[in-house]
This record gives structure tokens, C-alpha cells and sequence, in this order.
RNA sequence: GGCCAAGUAGCCCAAUGGCAGAGGCGCAUGCCUUAGGAGCAUGACAGUGUGGGUUCGACUCCCACCUUGGCCA
């Protein structure tokens, strides 16, 4: 191992000194300085690590990066952060992997391919390299011999791998579902493409097409993907919990079999609420339903039905558009017969209704449920009350009902089930329908299978064959990877660019021999995200996608950090895969990250706006990084993207015009000002605290103060690493600390040994504790005041609660919650010395006086209350 | 429309139910300086979005509302 020591001991580095440091330049120049540091710790290999089990590990991945052409600063953040913790935790003395990589597949690719006629795999790879350029500049400690790039066939030959097992275990498989579909382009839209139901490249309307795709059934994992979040409660942000729970959304509820007048068929409903079926007015369908079309062939206004379905079938709806769609839908003229009453209800298509969720068939209940109510409002389909609160007499009660209730109550209006209980008539409804033979109990989910497939050219070729005679067919093993084809036209017209390369396409049915046609589906780009991590271990394995001891070191992630926008859909697939890697022996864990951070956006006021946004291309406010390095270095640049705000919330990036019209960035040069304010410092003592001993013997109150602010400041700033990661607080308190050496300074103008040893033992804390925010100034100032080691291979700083301790404490003394005075005492004073000495004091003897005391709120080291009446 | 965040000084933000202010930006003043847009020092500025509630005590917890932002395959 790199690491040949750890010390013991917080002071011991200063007895290992280097005799001759350089003596320091008076002016803090990053540009040398990180450059100087960046090729030593390549050199060195300072973050390459291997497992090691003699020591506890640490493994910190932030996510993938986007392969978009450029970092943003975003991306610094998102980086630093991960970065303060890798180096937290390395010199705390843990074996920390922080491995990087390219989400290298996707849509930019392709269009820049379509724009600049640039080949997507050129495209990329300048992006990558342009990227790790920034990212080297930025100076985060990655190990490097990890990387990985998700469109090289070594690595999506495992996507492919992983799709034929699951295909073989019937977890892929093909259906029919819709899509967003540009007619003039002949493509695919993603829905960011398809905003406002218009192509947003040729302004075309879009519509939905039902073409046959591949579907992950990531549902036969809803329960344990919900049940599993107990794991992982603790290290998770509860809104991302909520947030999986809701997109999960198991709900318990019944199927109910309605039969149709006059036709075989049934129609299957789910419902969470048959406890109002006795006031179904309506059976809803949605317009994908398969009973639609034999239904529409009946109508006696069929034309008119049909043109009305098909503009349905048109409308992108979504969960996010759904409940603010005009309600619209056609009645078919069947009927249906409620199995609990016998009573015809009609049957309506409706614009509302899901084929996603349930049965894609909805009994409509307009009393209590206010989609149900809004829709019967438009269509003067009657509104039955069948639920009134509890003690309503519901003849005390007009019949009409104004709105729709969907609170829980007592039954009327339903037969014998009169005066139950909701939630009693629930059970009684299943069980009568089950014993009936006309429904069932049932949980159904919100979570849909993963449309796991794009019609796209830049992604991971799906592994399959289609064969005339033997069907869908995987490609052998021993065929993969299955290789994407370069120099193919992208055009981003007439469907997926794979459909038009004959030679791709062309191929022999592995299992007859005869000739077959290629799948020309690529994979969507998240399931390159949902294993990566775990490729890290293991960036090469030819023979599988990693090996199974190598990760069981490393995982689960411990840290795992990136921004809230993947809290459904890479945060749920990811965990998903593990349990599938799981299922077929790859690992041994059910969650694959311990801990999340979602890090805020970036945000940036905007000249063009007027207003703070988010700092993207689009809305022209973008900061480059390089242009930061250049000015004020990364440490500086670091420093302040985690000093700008806590790392969970949106950072605000501070600009200002001066007088000259120019733009400038006052939050940074900041940053900068107290890196330099830092080296400043350390010019000063530099020779003076090199080869300083231990304090020692009888200090003076400015010694001691030293110490305190010293060993106060560490274990502040180890308390927001271990629990709050409230970094921008340890940055305040690192700036404290250096303020009060300053005033020290300033009394000490010839300072005796004690001076030089508070000193010493001060600025050795403060360089340590700056590294993870700047780590190429600390490792610079921890050579300069003569340490031997690199700041890499020494450790974080001790807080002996001792020295931190303060002589005495101001504690407010209030009467009635109201600040009366304030008493000093000694920090650990106990409660009776508290009382007594607030009680004992004049003004609050003045105040008190006469009056009867209730009690005496004491919170030992903090504040006296004195409650009288 | 639903869900989730966040609203504290001119601005970014601290305050883990206990004195509203740690730090930074900006501003002002002084010192230093040939000069200052450098450096050093000093200082002013809020009662916590609104309305209720719990509590001896609420920026903090609860309820309702307002505003802003994010997410909704």
C-alpha cells in the first residue's frame, strides 16, 4: 500500500520535519502551485487504490458524467463535494476509492451529428477528452486506472449481457406501447423533444404512435423496492424516499368485473374505493383500451366516436398533464351491468383515464371523486350520494350533490351495505365479490415496466435477432459484443438510423441458421447507468461484468452524490439492477448506495431575465471554469462552490457589474482573497513555527486562546463531516480561525517558543483541515512549513475537548422567556449552581421579588428561565 | 393539478427547541501606500414570508395560506 503510516497522534507530524523547506514567495500564485501538485499526485498515484482488508474502506462515486462537451459548474460542485470527502475521509485514515466516468451514449451525440454532420463517436471522445482536461485542472483526486466510458464495447457488451439475462428470466420482453411520433421527421421524440405537443426541431404536431417496444418489468420488483427503502432510510434524503414511494404508489384495492348488455366480454376495473359502488355512474375507459374498437364498431354514431378516440388516442398525456387536460370523452352506447346492483351504467371513453395504470378502465363514481364529479359536471351524467360523514343522518341531505367528497364515512344508498363503516364495507364488498365470482382484492402499483429501449442510433445495440421461423432470437454469448456500426448517416429523419444499414441489419438467425433481421432498437442510456458503478472495480473484465470478490470490498457505496433530477428514474433502475445482480448471484447486497447527497443547481442571475435561474447555455448566464482557473484557480474556485451555500441546496453564484460595465465575480474573488489571506499567514510563521516543539509550562491567555479557537475549529469542522456535511460551515469556521491567528499575530510580534508552538500546532490543524476544500494550496503550505510526508499520507487533526473548553460561559438569564440579564459561570456549572447563581443575581432578585416562582427552566450550559406567575 | 424543497440584514448564508449573527459579499470609516480596485483594522444595517397553534421558551415543531424553485417515465 501507498500508505505506510498512519500517525497516532494528532502532534506527531510536528517532530517529522523536513530540515530545509523553501522559503515561501510572499504572493499566493495558484497557477504554479496546482499545477505543480496535479502532476505530482499522477506521478505519485496518490488516489489509485486496490482493496485492502486490513483497513476500512470508504467508496465515494458521484454521478456519471454526461459526455455534453464541456464541465459546468454544476459539475464543480457536484465534484468538490464528493472530493471533500474522499479527502476527509482519507486522512482519517480510510481506504477511500473515488473512482470517475463517462455517460457517454445519448442524444448529444447524435445531435451534433445531425447539425454538424460530426460522427457521434468523434463527437464524444473529443468531449471526454476536453472534460478530463477540466476535470485534471480542477484537481479531484480520482483513480484514474478505474475510468470507464459507457460507448466503448467493452463495457456495453455487459448492457447486452445483462438484457439476455433478463430476457431469458422474462424480465425483458416486447409489447406494444406508445410513443411520441414526429410524422414529417418519420422519428421518435423524447418528451423534452415533444414539449408542447410540437417536434421541436420542425414544429411539427406530434402524435402518439403504438409501436412495438422492449419493456423491463421493473414491476415484479415493486414490493421490494419499496419494502427494501428501510436499508436505506437512514443514509437517504426523505423527500427522494417519498418521492420513490410515490412513484412506486402501491395501493390496495379490488378488481371488479363489470358485464356488458349484449356482449360477451367483460370489462375488469381496479378500484381503491368499492366502497362507493353503489354510486357508479359510468364505466370509463381509456381510448387504448382493447375493448375500444369493438365498441365503437357498435355505436350508432360511429364516425363520430371514432374521429373523437383517435384525437384522444393523439393527446400526450401524462401524469403531469392528466389532471389538467379539459376533460373530454365520447359515451359508446353499451352498457354495462354493475355486478353489486344490477344497474345499467353506460360506457364512456375518456380522455382521463391511464391504459398505464390498473386495467385502464375506471368505474366512474362523480360523488366521491372529483375527476369523476368535473367530468360528469361537462356531461350531465347523473351524481349519486352513497357516503355521508359519520353521524349525518343522509336524509337530512339534498340528493344533489354540489361537490364531490372523497373523505372516508358511513354508507348509504348501497342496499344492505346501508350504515357500514368505509373501511369495514370495503372488506365486506371484496368479500362478497369474491365469493360472487366477480372480483377480487388487489394491489396494484403506479410503477410502470421500463420502457427499456430507444429508436436512436448512439446507444447499446440490442442483442437480438429477429428469425422468421424461431422468433425473437438472443445473440450467443460468444457473439458479444454486438458492435454498433460506425460511419452510419444520421439524418435524424425516417425512423432509427440502424433501420437504413443493411449490412448491420442482415444477419443469420442464431438458433436456425437462416438468414434474420437485427433488432435496430439501442438501449436508453440508463441502463448504462443503472450497474456503472460497479465496473469500476473491475474496468476491464473481458470475462464478466465484473468480478464478484472484487466489488465486495468496495460495496455497497458508502457516499454516492449528484442532483435531485435522478430521484426517480436512475435512483429506482439502479436500484433495481442490484437486486437483479442479486437475484443471479453477481452480489450479495440488496441496496447498492448506502448514503445519498442531492447537491442543489447552480444558479446565476440573468442579465437577459432580470432574474436568478438556473445557470444553463439556454438561459445565457453560464460561468465557464476555465475562465475561473484562469483567474482564480481551482482551490479558489472550489472553495467557494462549497463556502456559496450548503451542498443539498441551490447555490446562488454571485455576480456584479462594476462601474466599467464588466462582469465580475465578487462571491469568488472572496475565496481567493482568504487563500491568499491563508499563505499570508503562513509567510509569516513560516520559519518560526518550522521545527517548533509542543506548548509547554504556564501559557498566557492569548496562548490558551489560540489552542481553544484551535481545537474548537477541528472539532467543528469533524462534526460536519461525520453527520451535518454542512460544509459552508466548516469554511466559516476555518475563516475564524484564521482571523483569530491574525490578532494573534498582531500581539505577538516577537514570539517566545509557546507563541511559535500555538502557532505551529495551529496551522498545522488549519492546513489540514483546508484540504479538503483546497487541497493543492494545503499540500503546498503542508511542504512549506516542514512536514515530510505529503498531506495525503498524514491525518485529520484531533480536538482534545480539554483545550477547547472556554474558562467561563455568558448564560442569559431570562424571566418569563424574556432576556432579564446574563451571568458568567463555568462551562460545566451544574443545574443547582445555575439556579442559585441566577436567582442570587440583583436584577433578577428585583424582577422576582413578591412574586411566587412557578419553576426555574435550567439548561445547563446554555440558559436559566425563570417562569413566575 | 400532485409531490418535494426553500423563504433570516442590500445580497449569499449561520443559529441541531434556549441570548437572532458565525463566516462571506457589498457598503462606510480609519490606517498603510506614489497610488489603490491590494493589504490591515473598525463599523452600520434584520427580528426570521403571513396568520394561527404547541411550549417556561419557536427561525427551528404542528396547521392553514402566500411566494419562489425543482420533479412528475
Amino acid at each position: 500500500m501507498r500508505r505506510s503510516r498512519i500517525a497516532e497522534y494528532d502532534g506527531a507530524s510536528m517532530h517529522e520535519t523536513n530540515p530545509q523547506p523553501t522559503i515561501m514567495n510572499d504572493k499566493y500564485d495558484p497557477a504554479s502551485i496546482e499545477a505543480k501538485w496535479q502532476a505530482r499526485w499522477a506521478e505519485a498515484g496518490t488516489f489509485e487504490v486496490t482493496p485492502d482488508p486490513s483497513r476500512p474502506k470508504f467508496t465515494v462515486v458521484e454521478m456519471l458524467a454526461y459526455t455534453s462537451g464541456r464541465l459546468h459548474m454544476g459539475h464543480v460542485e457536484n465534484y468538490s463535494i464528493g472530493d471533500a470527502l474522499a479527502w476527509y475521509k482519507r486522512l482519517r485514515g480510510f481506504n477511500v476509492f473515488h473512482p470517475f466516468g463517462w455517460d457517454a451514449f445519448g442524444q448529444p451525440a447524435e445531435e451534433a451529428a445531425i447539425k454538424h454532420g460530426m460522427a457521434p463517436e468523434v463527437f464524444t471522445s473529443q468531449s471526454i477528452a476536453k472534460m478530463k482536461r477540466q476535470l485534471e485542472r480542477l484537481g479531484i483526486g480520482y483513480d484514474w486506472t478505474s475510468e470507464i466510458a459507457t460507448c466503448e464495447p467493452e463495457y456495453y457488451r455487459w448492457n447486452q449481457w445483462f438484457f439476455i439475462e433478463m430476457f431469458k428470466r422474462g424480465l425483458i420482453y416486447r409489447k406494444f406501447g406508445p410513443l411520441n411520433w414526429c410524422p414529417r421527421e418519420e422519428i421518435v421524440l423524447s418528451n423534452e423533444q415533444a414539449e408542447n405537443g410540437r417536434c421541436w426541431r420542425c414544429n411539427t404536431e406530434v402524435v402518439q404512435k403504438e409501436k412495438e417496444q422492449w419493456f423491463a418489468r421493473i414491476t415484479e420488483y415493486a414490493d421490494q423496492l419499496l419494502n427494501d427503502m428501510e436499508q436505506i432510510e437512514d443514509g437517504w434524503p426523505d423527500g427522494i424516499l417519498t418521492s420513490q414511494r410515490d412513484w412506486i404508489g402501491r395501493s390496495t384495492g379490488a378488481d371488479v368485473t363489470f358485464a356488458l348488455e349484449g356482449l360477451a366480454e367483460s370489462i375488469t376495473v381496479f378500484t381503491t374505493r368499492i366502497d362507493t359502488i353503489f354510486g357508479v355512474t359510468a364505466i370509463m375507459l381509456a381510448p387504448e383500451h382493447p375493448l375500444v374498437s369493438s365498441l365503437v364498431a357498435r355505436s350508432s354514431d360511429r364516425d363520430n366516436v371514432e374521429a373523437l378516440v383517435a384525437s384522444m388516442r393523439n393527446e400526450k398525456r401524462s401524469s403531469r398533464e392528466i389532471d389538467q387536460l379539459a376533460k373530454r370523452g365520447v359515451a359508446t352506447g353499451t352498457f354495462a351491468l354493475n355486478p353489486f346492483s344490477g344497474e345499467r351504467v353506460p360506457i364512456w371513453i375518456a380522455n382521463y383515464v391511464l391504459m398505464e395504470y390498473g386495467t385502464g378502465a375506471v368505474m366512474s363514481v362523480p360523488g366521491h371523486d372529483e375527476r369523476d364529479f368535473e367530468f360528469a359536471a361537462a356531461f350531465n351524467l347523473p351524481v349519486r350520494r352513497v357516503i355521508v360523514p359519520e353521524g349525518v343522518d343522509p336524509a337530512s341531505l339534498p340528493t344533489e350533490v354540489e361537490n364531490a367528497t372523497s373523505g372516508e364515512g358511513v354508507l348509504c344508498n348501497s342496499n344492505d351495505f346501508n350504515g357500514m363503516a368505509t373501511a369495514d364495507a370495503r372488506a365486506s364488498l371484496v368479500a362478497r365479490a369474491e365469493k360472487e365470482g366477480f372480483g377480487t382484492g388487489r394491489v396494484r402499483f403506479r410503477l410502470r415496466d421500463w420502457t427499456i429501449t430507444r429508436q436512436r442510433y448512439w446507444g447499446t445495440p440490442v442483442p437480438m435477432v429477429h428469425c422468421k421461423t424461431c422468433g425473437v432470437v438472443p445473440v450467443p454469448e460468444d457473439q458479444l459484443p454486438v458492435i454498433l456500426p460506425h460511419g452510419v448517416a444520421i439524418t435524424g429523419e425516417r425512423g432509427s438510423p440502424l433501420d437504413h444499414v443493411e449490412s448491420y441489419v442482415a444477419t443469420d438467425c442464431p438458433a436456425c441458421g437462416n438468414p434474420a433481421r437485427r433488432d435496430t432498437d439501442t438501449m436508453d442510456t440508463f441502463v448504462d447507468s443503472s450497474w456503472y458503478f460497479y465496473r469500476y472495480c473491475d474496468p476491464h473484465n473481458a470475462s464478466k461484468p465484473f468480478d464478484s470478490e472484487k466489488i465486495a470490498y468496495w460495496f455497497p457505496i458508502d457516499q454516492y452524490v449528484g442532483g435531485k433530477e435522478h430521484a426517480n428514474m436512475h435512483l429506482i433502475y439502479c436500484r433495481f439492477w442490484a437486486k437483479f445482480m442479486r437475484d443471479i448471484g453477481l452480489v450479495t447486497h440488496d441496496e447498492p448506495v448506502q448514503r445519498l447527497l442531492n447537491q442543489g443547481m447552480v444558479c446565476m442571475f440573468s442579465e437577459e431575465k432580470g432574474e436568478i435561474r438556473k445557470m444553463s447555455k439556454s438561459v445565457g448566464n453560464v460561468v465557464e471554469p476555465d475562465d475561473m482557473f484562469d483567474r482564480f484557480g481551482a482551490d479558489a474556485t472550489r472553495l467557494y462552490v462549497l463556502f456559496a451555500s450548503p451542498p443539498e441546496k441551490d447555490m446562488i453564484w454571485e455576480v456584479k457589474k462594476s462601474a466599467a460595465g464588466v462582469q465580475e465575480y465578487p462571491g469568488i474573488e472572496g475565496a481567493f482573497r482568504y487563500l491568499a489571506r491563508v499563505w499570508r499567514l503562513v509567510v509569516r510563521w513560516q520559519s518560526s513555527i518550522i521545527g517548533a516543539g509542543n506548548p509547554s509550562g504556564d501559557l498566557t491567555d492569548a496562548q490558551r486562546a489560540v489552542r481553544r479557537k484551535t481545537h474548537q475549529t477541528v472539532r467543528r469542522a469533524t462534526d460536519a463531516f461525520e453527520d451535518r456535511f454542512r460544509l459552508n460551515t466548516v469554511v466559516a469556521a476555518l475563516m475564524e480561525l484564521t482571523n483569530s491567528l491574525y490578532e494573534f499575530s498582531e500581539s505577538a510580534s516577537e514570539p517566545d517558543a509557546n507563541d511559535r508552538a500555538v502557532v505551529a500546532e495551529a496551522i498545522s490543524a488549519l492546513t489540514r483541515m483546508i484540504a479538503p476544500f483546497s487541497p493543492h494550496i494545503a499540500s503546498e503550505l503542508w511542504e512549506l512549513t516542514g512536514n515530510a510526508g505529503p498531506l495525503s499520507e498524514s491525518s485529520w487533526p484531533e480536538s482534545d475537548a480539554d483545550l477547547a473548553r472556554e474558562d467561563s460561559v455568558e448564560i442569559p438569564v431570562q424571566v418569563n422567556g424574556k432576556l432579564r440579564t446574563r451571568i458568567f459561570v463555568a462551562p460545566d456549572a451544574s443545574r443547582d449552581a445555575l439556579e442559585s447563581a441566577a436567582l442570587s443575581d440583583e436584577r433578577i432578585r428585583s424582577l422576582v421579588e413578591g412574586q411566587s416562582i412557578a419553576k426555574v427552566v435550567v439548561v445547563p450550559g446554555r440558559l436559566v428561565n425563570v417562569v413566575i406567575k
